[in-house]
DNA sequence: TTGTAAGCGTTATCAG
DNA sequence: CTGATAACGCTTACAA
């Protein structure tokens, strides 16, 4: 069995409260028998056990990170950035993948709660406005902070960009090089983000006078293939709008090969622009034009507030309603040559 | 405060005994306290508390997974495969990304070790037979599968691709494609797979009975700039040769570029060959020849060894001598446009 | 079938 | 400065 705080205790001939404060150098203890503690400690190759300290402490020092697809590169960079800031402060950070699954993200949050992690991020799937059965769990008194689909029925913490703003830059940037026929792809509407998203896109619309043609708007998830058969089906029927933006860049390098795969140019032919800026987007060989996403700032900040939030609540016993945090990033369109 | 089973115990007029049995339907309750039991604990909107339950149970269900770098595409498909996998038996994984950083990797194991997690899963970042500072930790009495860079100094479960003879069929590949003379570009030699990779790429020089031409093998790490730079260096000086097989595909990405960059084409002036096979590799714009592993695969039967080992430990008190796992999976050359 | 009580490895509160 | 001792929330003999 590995060693416990008794056993250098008994080693030290101290009682073993004194080898807790030896070790936490907290409090006054003689800096001999300090020093002794921590000689037998070293020897006995002690380490703490965390899981009895978190019980007392009532802290963990672990946080979740929730979100949908680790395979999808947008995640990883924000995951990196979650990891970098939390390993920094002395935190673990629970991986937990949805998959897409509404079911195994609501599980997920039971688990976290139970593992009684101090804090958690996560990136939901869809839109806690339609469908809100984070409550209960979440917001109870375990600090969150969203990463987007951020519910919309009170105060939450949470860092994303401007969505709207993104798809508006994108579209009047399509709108202003000359296509006349944008169509839109997504995700089911399920989702906030894409809702704001696709705002922006009737936005850029409406300021120009146009029309838009609700054939040209197309739903699914936020796989490439997804972008790949949608608009494959759709030149095939003959009948496919001469640019899209698509919700994300997984979606729009889809796009990119199944236009390429039914013989069409781009951007002449049919012009793809994307959303997020994954690192993929820039390589020379595909150059998409897409709306840039900081994600390991995202990453960042988002444990920069949570950690903030689990320090202020662990000063103020009680749970002061503070002023939740909404960080909103500016987008920025980065032009390339799909467009 | 979240309800404890005391308060859950109390309602139902029993002792705390009774509800711990009832939860976890273990041993004989009578079927109508149970009921009763179950009922409250859901009105009081009760969750056990993992961290009581793991210091008295000697068991977190969590595991670690300790990785270089979440942001090369191939990690995150080796933790999906871990994540699906541990999830649906119940374990939680803390993701653990060391960024390449040695002394990273170590704080992390003893880290987990703190936290009590029942296995590990480890990448290392570098090869443990030289410089081994994973004893007294790892193998202590804790469960740990290796990704590659096992130690080499006995037995442990390992879970990896046969590196010699996937960078021997890659050279062979080349050779046979008819190009003379054949690059390596890998990470510093730390590294026990870069040694295997170079291995089979020398092995396959041997067979052909052709000489190596050391100026040509490149040391760098495995960062896509790195085979961008690499490169491009090599054919500024003048000197490069007509196929280069990286140790990984993000190697191989920047050496593309590189090559791209200089006006030179691909694969006539030069070939590429990489390792891995990770999404990018097969895109109809990249067309990269590589090495493929099957990550996903590779992640989930190491998650499937770590249970096994923690199910066995747990059963056997004493820790018995096991025979550990050396799961070899035979790597596959995939030949695209780049050679 | 249920209750009592010990114990998991810490920290924290009192006395001394 | 240090030692007892009571938590923390749970599981699990041992009794009843």
């Amino acid at each position: 069995m590995n060693p416990t705080i008794k056993d250098v205790a008994k080693q030290a001939g101290v009682s073993y409260a004194t080898v807790s404060r030896a070790l936490n150098n907290k409090s006054v203890v003689k800096s001999e028998t300090r020093k002794n503690i921590l000689n037998i400690a070293r020897e006995l190759n002690y380490r703490p056990n965390a899981i009895a300290r978190g019980l007392v402490k009532k802290r963990t020092y672990s946080i979740g990170l929730i979100i949908p697809d680790i395979t999808n590169p947008f995640f990883p960079e924000v995951a990196s950035g979650v990891e970098d800031r939390a390993n920094e402060s002395g935190y673990s950070v629970f991986l937990c993948n949805t998959n897409w699954e509404r079911n195994r993200e609501i599980r997920y949050i039971y688990l976290l709660f139970e593992k009684r992690v101090d804090g958690i991020i996560i990136a939901p799937v869809s839109n806690s406005k339609k469908v809100d059965c984070f409550k209960g769990v979440l917001n109870k008194d375990i600090p969150v902070v969203y990463l987007s689909n951020t519910p919309q029925d009170g105060e939450y913490n949470s860092v994303i960009i401007d969505n709207v703003r993104g798809a508006f830059l994108a579209t009047k940037h399509l709108i202003e090089s000359g296509y006349k026929e944008i169509g839109f792809i997504g995700a089911p509407d399920e989702s906030l983000s894409i809702d704001e998203r696709l705002e922006g896109y009737k936005l850029a619309f409406k300021e120009y006078g146009m029309e838009i043609n609700n054939k040209y708007i197309k739903f699914g998830d936020f796989k490439q293939e997804t972008g790949y058969k949608i608009i494959k089906r759709m030149i095939t029927e003959g009948n496919y709008p001469n640019a899209i933006l698509a919700e994300n860049d997984l979606l729009a390098l889809g796009v990119m090969q199944g236009v390429k795969d039914m013989g069409l140019i781009i951007p002449e032919d049919v012009a793809v622009v994307g959303f997020d800026d994954i690192r993929l987007a820039s390589f020379p060989e595909i150059q998409l034009t897409t709306v840039y996403q900081p994600k390991y700032k995202i990453g960042k900040i988002a444990i920069e507030i949570l950690l903030e939030e689990i320090e202020k609540k662990d000063e103020a016993k009680v749970n002061i309603n503070t002023i939740n945090k909404r960080i909103v990033l500016e987008p920025d369109l980065i032009i390339r040559k799909s467009s």
